[in-house]
DNA sequence: GCTACCGTTCGACTTACATCGAACTGTTGG
DNA sequence: CCAACAGTTCGATGTAAGTCGAACGGTAGC
C-alpha cells in the first residue's frame, strides 16, 4: 500500500535527539541487542533473535524498529534475509563516548 | 537536632541498572534538569523549577522522584526548602564516561 | 502557637509503550 | 512458477508513564 520497497528509512544522525537514543537504550532487550551487535558486528535478524531472550518475532521486530528510528542500527535487506548493523562510527561522531560508556557496563 | 525527619530514600548506585539510568535521562525535562545541576551544582527545588520549562510543581516533583530513584540525584531537606544535587562522583564511578557523554551533547 | 510557605503524595485521567498472533510482502530454492 | 521462508506491519489488549489539581506534612517566620 504505502511502499513496495524493502528498504526501511534510517534517520540522519544529525537529526536524532539524545533523548531518543537514551530511550531506545533504556529497554533491556534492546540494550542487549546493541551489545550483541557491538561484539559480533553485522548479524541477520534471525541471528540476533536466536541469541537474545526468546521473544516472538513481531515483538523483536518492534524493538528493532525502535532502535532503527533512534538511529542506533541499520536494518537492510540481504536476499531473503535482513542484516542488522550498529551505526557505531556515526554514533561515535554524533555522541562521542556515549556508546563506549553504555557498552562498558 | 535540626536533622530533619523527612528524608527520602536514595538507592545505592551499585544496585541501579544502567537501563534505569538511561530511562530517567530519556525524558527531555529530566535531561535538562540534570544538565542544570551539572553546571550550577546544588540547587533548591524551586530554583530548578524556575529555570526549566514551566510545569506544575506536582509534575516536577514526579520527575525529581524518577531521577532520585534511578540514582541520579540526591534530594534532601534543607530547612523549609529542599536541595537537589547531581550524584556526579558516584555516577562517574559506577558508569564511567556516561555522564560526560550525555552532558557533552 | 498560628500561619504562610515549600515540596511531596494522592487520585483521576490521558497517552505512550510493550506484547503477541495473524495477515501480509518480498525473496529465493526447487 | 510456486511453495516455503524471513521479517515487517496490523490490530487488539494490557500495562506503565506523564500530567495536573488538590490535599497533606514539615518547617520556619512572625
Amino acid at each position: 500500500m504505502t511502499t513496495t520497497t524493502r528498504e526501511l528509512t534510517h534517520p540522519d544522525l544529525a537529526d536524532v535527539q539524545l533523548s531518543a537514543v537514551l530511550f531506545a537504550l533504556s529497554d533491556p532487550t534492546r540494550l542487549d541487542l546493541v551489545r550483541q551487535l557491538a561484539t559480533d558486528g553485522t548479524l541477520t535478524v534471525a541471528e540476533c533473535q536466536s541469541i537474545g531472550a526468546e521473544v516472538p518475532k513481531s515483538t523483536f521486530s518492534h524493538h528493532l524498529k525502535t532502535l532503527r528510528e533512534a538511529g542506533l542500527v541499520r536494518n537492510e535487506p540481504a536476499g531473503r534475509k535482513r542484516t542488522v548493523t550498529l551505526r557505531r562510527a556515526e554514533l561515535d561522531q554524533r555522541f562521542p563516548g556515549l556508546l563506549a560508556a553504555v557498552l562498558a557496563d
